[in-house]
DNA sequence: GGTTAATGGACTGGCCGTAGACCAATAGAA
DNA sequence: TTCTATTGGTCTACGGCCAGTCCATTAACC
């Protein structure tokens, strides 16, 4: 009997695993992703491990490992009592500085899969934001994190560039395009901490940034498009450069 | 101690549940996925056991109960011994038909978070796909699910207007985005088979179908994004219409 | 007709994650 | 100073999921 076989096409895409890995895994991921990305910035508290346990909608003892895992690797600490919680430590750990030979051995065709898939979801979140009529603390938001960013450090750039690109995606006001947004990123981290950061791209970035919060904040969807595409195409360009 | 709490924007988003549901439930989304978005059509056969087990990255036995709920619930069916396998079946279950007014309170703000992420997605996606030069397979298969598209009746319609636009997504060259863009027409699906299907918009969709089509065979990224964005405000503007 | 390879079907032991309760510490409030 | 609410820290019983193994069935092939 002749059966017409499924293409092989987008299956691959369908049926990937259901799960990255086990929820401690994950919830280790999760959280350094609120640290790496700047959500919760160093001396800030983490939420109540109840708290935390149940968004996440893992176990207490679950988060409770993942927690000592960051606390080991140097990211939190604890404190008990009243009024203490999980706190993200004033000095980070250094993030492993691997070669580019072996970034692209490891993630190999990922990397444009990841840029591809980023450039649709952030240029589709800043012109979303531009279409929408913010409220004044969302401009604030937006506005406070590009004076930062353009004030960064050298050491701290990163971070700060991360939170301001998830405070565009925050105010398209779709909630799931910030998540996208922000596991793309976090997909991209490693590449981008390969490569040095120079004074002239951070000028740049930064005249670039305002051009995007500019037309944002003017509602200038094709504007706010535009200016972001041609921000990322030279993160992308930069990337792809150092990964041949 | 005063501490400096975490800014209540972003933090929902990054601290979401890292598990929608348990691997049983999520398995059979995913099968779901596949046959309803015709990814897998209505008489072929669904990968060996062994193997999609391994390819979801779950046991055979929770695929197994996965199965066997589709079974029940008339989607697929079952044959043992060499060149058996699970098979999708002829007659698909029809879908629960809903109130509007019941979606709405179901879903409520889901609605507009999803049109937006869509937008993003299958857009950039658009976009990407005209951008890259297309296999002859590919660019084959693009024409095949345009012209079954164009010839599906009105039972068949949302599954193989799902299918084109999935392959759209697969030719982008990010499996990433396929999944993405797969995830949330799922969450649309719903809102969707409340809507009445007329003849008329479906002239209006084969058309649009067929611009973006050209556009991206021609390898003209903006008139890809610019019609896909078209064409897909309209069916936004049709959904948000009926559910005031 | 017999052989064979691949498939669905069924069972078992073990481990990870969960829910829930309880303990210990801490800083503000009374 | 005492009280109290909130937080991290600990333990236990239970359940779901998993890896591995073997069985039952089927259609093509020789």
């Amino acid at each position: 009997m002749t059966v017409a076989e499924p293409g092989n096409r987008a299956d691959e895409a369908l049926f990937r695993p259901v799960r990255a890995g086990n929820p401690f895994e994950e919830t280790v991921e999760r959280l350094l992703q609120a640290i790496k990305l700047g959500v919760v910035a160093p001396g800030e508290r983490l939420p109540s491990e109840r708290d935390l346990a149940a968004r996440l909608n893992v176990s207490r003892v679950t988060l409770r490992e993942a927690i000592r895992a960051l606390t080991e690797a140097g990211y939190v600490e604890s404190r008990r009592g009243r009024y203490g919680g999980t706190f993200v430590n004033d000095v980070l750990p250094k993030p492993r500085r691997v070669s580019a030979k072996q970034l692209t051995r490891e993630l190999g065709a990922g990397v444009d899969d990841a840029l591809v898939l980023r450039s649709a979801l952030e240029a589709g979140a800043a012109e979303a934001a531009a279409s929408r009529v913010l409220s004044e603390a969302e401009a604030d938001h937006l506005r406070h994190c590009l004076a930062e960013t353009s004030s960064a450090s050298l050491t701290d750039y990163r971070r700060m560039d991360s939170r301001l690109h998830l405070a565009i995606a925050e105010v398209s006001g779709s909630p799931s395009l910030t998540s996208a947004t922000a596991d793309v990123r976090m997909r991209l981290n490693e590449l981008l901490d390969a490569i040095p950061l120079l004074a002239v791209n951070l000028e740049h970035s930064n005249r670039q940034h305002e051009a995007i919060v500019d037309a944002i904040l003017a509602g200038d969807p094709d504007a706010a498009r535009q200016t972001m595409q041609e921000h990322l195409s030279g993160t992308a360009a930069l990337l792809r450069g150092f990964l041949t």
